[in-house]
DNA sequence: AAGATACTTGTTGTATACAATTCTCAGGAT
DNA sequence: ATCCTGAGAATTGTATACAACAAGTATCTT
């Protein structure tokens, strides 16, 4: 990744502050304020705050201003809940489409995941887990979905970080990861869709445990 | 809708054009060229653009302009395909979560269309159409699930409204609104998701009908 | 005192100017 | 002939200025 644009940061720090409630919901917030306060122009910021409002995390009211949407915490629950949903449905295409090449680069990705494992590698083990499904949605074969999950993956990775500390929790999570690797090999759709259920299941669990740490925490990331 | 601003207007137009291959994939365009092509500045083009790299219709290359995205028939297929699963995602919960209040709605949903075949209405036909799935969408009692479905259902409603105009499906539509309407009534996932599956795939098989007719004829809609 | 009206202020919508980067293509060296 | 190289053209990224509109406020009228 070359460079960020200055759209992307504000977009990133927009929607990192609105996902943890820095930014509660129902706060009326202006294109200048922003610029000012994170020393850019208005129109970088703009840009972000349209991306906001195709997200829904934001609602324009024309000529002025714009709204925080209230993310209440059965909110977040159904982004997850619909994201399992829809990744089940992932990866039964995929168990139809994978090929051998991919599920020898799935093979490589888990011996990857018990290296970073080993060595405690909580940058390394986020970047195998988010490949891992990206693999896997890309092996369903379908542009539309690849979208929508990566979508729904971009939204609720903030909050999944937290997952990443937790160290209790890697060995479970290449447990599920081997399960699914293992259902799509055998081109077993139903048991894959259990195995990603499973998965997903434990991140719903661990999630208002999560939320709460979040919102208890004053975050002080200024750094644009 | 008081005023339409002008940004809406470059989507607006910029999405048929490319949906119809009017520009056809590959192609590559700037926003200067645009600008003069519609008489206004870049700012509202751009953001247009920006809201067309959303929906993956265009594709951005940083400082060197954009790309219109080659959409085959079998990328139509996916979207359509993919729309079906997820639709049938929202069924299913749907018939866990509809009220009676609902359910009265999409009686009358179904009174008014049959009105609206009985005086071949093809405006009120697709209005009331429309209106069912979302009435669905929002039974299902998920944000994240009805914001996805709209969002496939904007983009596919392109192609659908061909579809309107051949007024011999218009009762086989009807037919499949109300064996989704008795599946929800009789609290019957498995039945509602057959329902939608069997209406969706009509759509998918008159798709490719529409597409050629769409692609034969020349579109002269410069208006702005 | 109450209501209407004009004015001021705040905010987005749009246009344009400048900066930074990338692409293009001619020209020459190998 | 083919592959570098470099200057300039093209294009987006960012900043800023101005216009249009909305909302609140103070003043004037009754």
């Amino acid at each position: 990744m070359a460079q960020e644009s200055l759209k992307d940061k504000v977009y990133g720090s927009l929607r990192l502050d609105i996902l943890t409630r820095k930014i509660p919901g129902g706060t009326r917030i202006t294109e200048s304020a922003i610029a000012s306060d994170l020393q850019v122009s208005r129109t970088p910021v703009r840009e972000a705050l349209l991306k906001l409002c195709q997200d829904k995390l934001i609602t324009a009211i024309p000529r002025a201003g714009y709204i925080v949407e209230d993310l209440s915490d059965s909110d977040i629950q159904d982004l997850f809940s619909t994201r399992m949903e829809i990744e089940k449905i992932a990866v039964r295409l995929a168990v139809q489409y994978i090929s051998v090449d991919e599920l020898k680069m799935l093979d490589d990705n888990l011996e990857g995941t018990r290296a970073a494992i080993k060595s405690e590698d909580t940058e390394k083990m986020a970047d195998l887990d988010m490949a891992f499904h990206e693999m896997v949605h890309k092996a369903a074969r379908s542009k539309t979905l690849f979208r929508i999950c990566r979508n729904l993956s971009e939204v609720s990775m903030k909050y999944r970080h937290g997952l990443y500390l937790v160290k209790e929790l890697w060995n479970d999570a290449l447990q599920h990861h081997i399960a699914i690797y293992q259902a799509l090999i055998a081109r077993e759709p139903d048991q894959a869709m259990a195995a990603v259920e499973v998965h997903a299941r434990q991140a719903g669990i661990h999630l208002s445990d999560t939320m709460k740490r979040v919102r208890s925490d004053t975050f002080s990331m200024d750094s644009l």
